[in-house]
DNA sequence: TTTGCGTATACGGCATACGAATGACTCGCG
DNA sequence: CGCGAGTCATTCGTATGCCGTATACGCAAA
C-alpha cells in the first residue's frame, strides 16, 4: 500500500480567514460591502462560529471594522494615511539601514537580485503581488521580528491603498524606479542610500494615495 | 416613575476580557498557569463562547499564547526583550519629541505636573499603575493614533516586565529619576531633552528586566 | 526500573438553537 | 403628502451539545 501523505488541514476559521482576506485584498468587494456572519457562513458551507472568529481576525488586521450591525470596510481618511506614513517613515528607512548593516554581502546581493527580478512583473496585479514579496523578504532580513511585526501591522490596510494607486502606470513607474534605487543601495551596501530610497518610496506612496482620495472625493460629489 | 439611568452593559466577552486582563496584569497567575475555556467560564458564570473570544483578544495583545491545547503565558526571552527595546527606542523618544513640539505651553506643563504627581505613588503596585497612566497621557499627547497604537501594541507584555522589576526599590528609584527628568524637559519645552529622558528610561527598563531574567534563570538551576 | 503502548479523559473546534437588540417598513394620523 | 409610532424581519450575542483529538495515566514487557 502506498504511504499516504498526511494532510493536516488548517482550522476552519483560518481557512475562512485566508479566503476572505484574499478576496478582500484582491479588491473583490465594493467599498460599501457589508459582511454578515450568516451569509458568509452559508457561502462557505460552514457555521457562523468560525466565520465570527475569522472576521475578528480581519478586524485585528485593520481590514474590517465592526459596527453595531455587521462588519464594513474602514474608511481610509487622509488623516489615517498621514499617520500611517509618519509611522512608516520612522520605521522602514531605519529597518533598511539595519538590514544593510546586518547582512553579509551574499544575502545582500541576493536580496537586491530578488528586487530587480520581481520589479519586472507585468501587469498591475502581478506588480502588487511582487511588491508584497519584496517587502516580506526585506523585513525578514531585519532580523527583528518585533520590529517587523510593528511594520507589518498595517500592511493589509496599506495593501488596499496600493491596489488603488499602482493600477496607474505612472505610479507603478515611480515605484519601480524607487525599488531599483533600493536594489542598487543593497548591492553596494550603502545603508544610508537604502534608507533614503525607502523614504522616497514611502513619500510617493502617500502622495499617490492622497491624490487618489482627492479625485475619489471629487467624483463623488457630482 | 423615576427616570432610570441607562446602563449600557458591555458585551460579556469584553467583560471577561477586561476581568482576565486585570487579573493577569496584576500578576495573579503563576507563570505556568493554564487557561482553559471551561474552568474560566464556570468561574465567571458565563458560557464558553465569550471566554473563547476574550482569550483570542488576549492572544492578540500578546498576553497569552495558544498552544495545541489551551492557553499559556508566552515566554519572555531576552531576545524578545531586546527586540522590543529596539522598537521602543525607535518610537518612544521620537514620540516625546513630537509631543513637546506639538503641545502648547499650557498642556505641556499640565502633562509635566501630572508626571510629577503620579511619580509620588507609594508602593510598588501604585507606582506601576501610575506608570501606566503617565504613558497613556504622554502617548495621547502625540496626536497620532496610529503611532500610539504601534507603541502600545506591546504595552501589556511590557507591563508584565515592569511588575517584575519595579517591585524593587532601586529600579523604582531609577524610574522616578527618569520621569522627573522627563517632566523637567516638558516644562522647559526642550524636545531633545525629553527624547533623551525617554531613551534613558527605556534603557534602564531593559537592563532591569534582563537582570531579572538572568537571576531568574540562575535560581531555577539549583 | 524504564520504555512503550493502549486506553481513558479532558479539552478545544464547530454546529446549532435561542434570545435580544437593531434597523427597516408600513400604516395611520396630522 | 410628510412624519411618527408600532410591528416585523434581520442579524448579532450567547449557550450548549457533539465530535475529534491531544494529553495523561497505567499496565505490561524488556
Amino acid at each position: 500500500m502506498a504511504s499516504r501523505t498526511i494532510v493536516r488541514v488548517a482550522d476552519l476559521r483560518h481557512q475562512v480567514y485566508e479566503a476572505l482576506k484574499e478576496r478582500i485584498t484582491a479588491g473583490e468587494f465594493p467599498p460599501d460591502a457589508r459582511f454578515q456572519e450568516l451569509s458568509i457562513a452559508d457561502d462557505m458551507g460552514v457555521s457562523r462560529t468560525p466565520v465570527r472568529e475569522a472576521l475578528a481576525m480581519l478586524v485585528r488586521d485593520g481590514l474590517l471594522e465592526q459596527g453595531r450591525r455587521g462588519f464594513r470596510f474602514p474608511r481610509l481618511s487622509p488623516q489615517f494615511v498621514h499617520e500611517v506614513t509618519e509611522l512608516r517613515l520612522r520605521l522602514e528607512p531605519y529597518a533598511l539601514r539595519r538590514a544593510v548593516e546586518r547582512l553579509d554581502e551574499g544575502p545582500r546581493k541576493r536580496l537586491a537580485a530578488l528586487i530587480r527580478m520581481e520589479v519586472l512583473a507585468g501587469d498591475s496585479d502581478d506588480y502588487i503581488a511582487a511588491h508584497r514579496r519584496i517587502r516580506a523578504a526585506v523585513f525578514e532580513a531585519i532580523g527583528n521580528e518585533v520590529l517587523a511585526a510593528a511594520i507589518q501591522q498595517f500592511e493589509d490596510a496599506i495593501h488596499m491603498m496600493r491596489v488603488s494607486t499602482l493600477s496607474e502606470q505612472r505610479w507603478r513607474d515611480k515605484s519601480v524606479e524607487g525599488h531599483l534605487a533600493l536594489a542598487g543601495a543593497l548591492e553596494t551596501g550603502d545603508a544610508e542610500a537604502a534608507a533614503q530610497a525607502q523614504r522616497n518610496l514611502l513619500s510617493n506612496a502617500a502622495i499617490a494615495f492622497i491624490d487618489y482620495l482627492e479625485r475619489q472625493e471629487a467624483s463623488e460629489e457630482d
